[in-house]
DNA sequence: GTTAGCACTCTTTCGGGTTGAGTGCTAACA
DNA sequence: TGTTAGCACTCAACCCGAAAGAGTGCTAAC
C-alpha cells in the first residue's frame, strides 16, 4: 500500500487538527475539515489504512485517531521542504544592541518562549577553536596577582594567583612580555609539554606562576563544564495536559533546572556539526525524560569559532510550522549578532 | 481564653501529625498520639477552643483540623526557640573546596534541595560595602582596551572599550596611574561629579575613555540586574499535592525560573539587614504567588561587605525543625567558608 | 472536669446507567 | 470499482445516588 495524494491530504488534516485541538480526531471531523467532499465513511477507510501504514495510532477502539511518531515526521519533513524555500524576514526585537551577551540570550530564550509557548534554551557560544589573543598578569595587591586571559572571540577569564612575595614592576612586565610572545596566537593543542618547558625556563624563579597562569589557560579553553545554558518557559509544560501529569512534569522541570540533562542535546547537535535544524520527536529524543516530547533544535554560529545552540521543547503535537520558524529567526539573529556587534 | 499548657501540646501535636500527613487530623488521632490519655471527645472540646482561638481551622465542617498561618507560627517560633540554644554541627560536605564560588554555591542550593525535599535558592554574593580594589587598562588590539575593574572581595567584572585609535605604551600607562591614584578605595559613594570632572581634565583628550571606565565601574558596582540566583530542587514542589496543581506549580516553576520574583525576598531580607533567620508562613510570603507555601530565608556574610541570602521554599506544612537545621548549617558554611577560602 | 454515646454533616468512593463520539462492517448505489 | 448510508457495537466520560467513613457537636451521666 502506498500513500497516495488523498492520503497524505487526509493525514496532514489528522495532523493538523490534533496539534491545534490535542485531542483524537474522528472520521467525521475530517470529512468536514478538508475540501476533498468525502464521506466520514470513506475517511474512516482511508485512516484504516492508515494506520496500517503507521502514520497514525487510535488511543482505544471507540476514539479517533493521533498521529504516531511517524506520522509526526511525515508531517515535519514536508513542512521543511517548505520552509527551506522561504526567504527569513529577520526581526528587529534583538537588535536593540544589549549591552552583554548573557543578556541578550535570556531575552533570547524568552523571546521564543513568549513566541511559541513551549519550553525553551539557548547555549552561550563556546569556543571550537580556541586560540590566546591577549594575556595579561597585572599586581593586585602585595601577594596576589590577577591574570586576565583573551581567547578570540573575546571570552574573558581572571584568576587571581597567589604569591609569596611582592613582584616588582621589572618582573612583572618581563613575565607578561614572555607570556604573550610565546602564547599570543596560539591555540590550545599547541601548548604542548615542550612549550611549558621553555616558558618555565625562560621565567626562572618565577616558574610556578607561569604554571599556574597555564593551568588557568587550560581551564578558561575547556570550560565544558560550567557552560552556560539559559532556559525559559519550562512553566509552559503546563499548558499541555499530556505533559503535565505530576512524573513527566517533574522530570521535565528538573532536567530544565539542573540543565546537566540538557547538554546531552548539545553534545548530538555538535557531533554532526551540521548547520540544519533538526527535528527530534518523541522516541527520537536523546533525553530519556522527554520521551514525550518533541525537541527542535538548531546551532548558531558566533563569530570566528564560536557555536551555540538553540532548542525549544514541547509536546509532540508541537505547531512545527511555527517553532521551525522561530527558531530560524532567532538563529539567523544571532548569526549576525556579531558581525554587527563588532 | 488563654493557651494553657494541655493546648499547647495538643496543638502541637496537631501541627507535627499535619505536616507528617498532610491530612486534617482529627480528635481520635490525638487521643491516641499523645501521652495525655485523653478521650477523643476531651480533645475535641480542646479543639474547639484552638480553632475559637485560631490556632487552626477546618477545611469543612466534618473534617480534622489543619493548622492556621498563626498555628504555623506558633509552632515555628517555639521550634526557634530550642534551635536557639543547639550548638550548631558543621558538616564537611561544602568545605571539600571548591575552585569556584557558583560551583559551591550551586552545590549548596543542590544540598538543601536533596536533605529537605523542598525547592531552595542561594544567592551569589553581594557587596553592599563597594570600594575599588584595582583598576587596570590593557590594550588588547589596534582598537579595543580591555578594562579590568576589582572590587573589594575580588569581584572582578571586565569590559572591552572601543577606540578609535591605537594608544601607545605611554599613554596606557597615564591612564592606569591616573586612574588608579584617584579611584582605589574610593567607594560608589565617592565617585561624584567632582571627582569625575576632575579624572577627565586630567586625562586631558582621553577624557571619553575615562568616561566609559567609569561607566563601567558603576555598572559593576550596581549589578543589581545580573544578580545570580542559584536555585535547586524545584521539581520538589510535586511531592506536593497542595501545590502541584496546575495554576500553583506553573506560578512556583515560573517564579524558580524567572528568578526576578526571587528578588523581592533579598530585598526583603536586606531591609532589616539582620542576622537573623526569617521564616514567611502562607499570606506573610512578600511574593504574591507564594501565599500557599512557606519560606525560610537567612542571609550569610561572605568576607568583608559581601552578602548572600540563602532559602528554601515549601508548602505550609514544612519540616520546619529540618528546615531551619539546614539553613544554620549551610549559613554557618558560608560564614565560614571566606576565611578559610582566602 | 471528663467521657460515652448519639445524631448529624460532609467528603469520598463506588457502581450503574446514560450519553456521545467514533469505529468497523455491510449492503446499496453511481 | 470506488463511494456512501446505515447500523450495530465499543468505550471513555459524565452524572447521579447510595453507602461508607471520618469527624464533629451536643448532651447526659460519671
Amino acid at each position: 500500500m502506498e500513500l497516495d495524494e488523498r492520503k497524505t491530504v487526509i493525514l496532514q488534516a489528522i495532523i493538523k487538527n490534533y496539534l491545534e485541538t490535542g485531542e483524537p480526531v474522528g472520521s467525521r471531523t475530517i470529512s468536514k475539515y478538508t475540501d476533498l467532499n468525502l464521506s466520514s465513511a470513506t475517511i474512516r477507510n482511508e485512516m484504516a489504512d492508515l494506520e496500517e501504514l503507521g502514520y497514525i495510532v487510535q488511543p482505544h477502539t471507540s476514539a479517533g485517531r493521533i498521529p504516531s511518531d511517524k506520522g509526526y515526521r511525515f508531517y515535519v519533513d514536508a513542512m521543511m521542504l517548505k520552509h527551506e524555500k522561504e526567504v527569513e524576514q529577520l526581526k528587529d526585537v534583538l537588535l536593540e544592541k544589549e549591552e552583554k551577551l548573557d543578556h541578550m540570550l535570556k531575552q533570547a530564550a524568552k523571546l521564543m518562549a513568549v513566541n511559541t509557548n513551549y519550553a525553551t534554551m539557548v547555549t552561550a557560544p563556546r569556543n571550537y577553536k580556541n586560540t590566546i589573543k591577549f594575556l595579561q598578569l597585572s599586581r593586585m595587591d602585595e601577594s596576589h596577582i590577577l591574570a586576565v586571559i583573551v581567547i578570540e572571540g573575546n571570552i574573558i577569564k581572571n584568576t587571581v594567583l597567589d604569591v609569596a612575595e611582592k613582584l616588582d614592576d621589572e618582573t612583572m612586565l618581563k613575565l607578561n612580555i614572555l607570556l604573550n610572545t610565546h602564547l599570543n596566537g596560539v591555540s590550545a593543542e599547541e601548548i604542548n609539554l615542550g612549550l611549558i618547558a621553555t616558558l618555565k625556563q625562560q621565567a626562572g624563579m618565577y616558574g610556578p606562576i607561569i604554571a599556574e597562569v597555564i593551568d588557568a589557560v587550560a581551564e578558561t579553553i575547556k570550560e565544558d563544564e560550567d557552560l552556560e545554558i539559559y532556559t525559559s518557559g519550562a512553566n509552559n509544560i503546563f499548558k499541555y495536559p499530556e505533559l503535565s501529569d505530576n512524573q513527566k512534569a517533574s522530570d521535565l522541570i528538573n532536567a530544565f533546572e539542573e540543565k546537566q540533562l540538557l547538554t546531552q542535546l548539545i553534545d548530538e547537535s555538535d557531533e554532526e556539526g551540521s548547520n540544519e535544524i533538526k527535528v527530534y520527536i518523541g522516541e527520537e529524543s536523546p533525553i530519556q525524560t522527554m520521551k514525550d516530547c518533541s525537541i527542535v533544535t538548531a546551532n548558531y554560529e558566533f563569530g570566528d569559532g564560536m557555536r551555540g545552540m538553540i532548542g525549544i521543547i514541547g509536546p509532540k503535537r508541537m505547531d512545527y510550522d511555527k517553532v521551525v520558524g522561530t527558531i530560524k529567526t532567532i538563529k539567523s539573529q544571532l548569526d549576525t549578532m556579531y558581525k554587527k556587534d563588532n
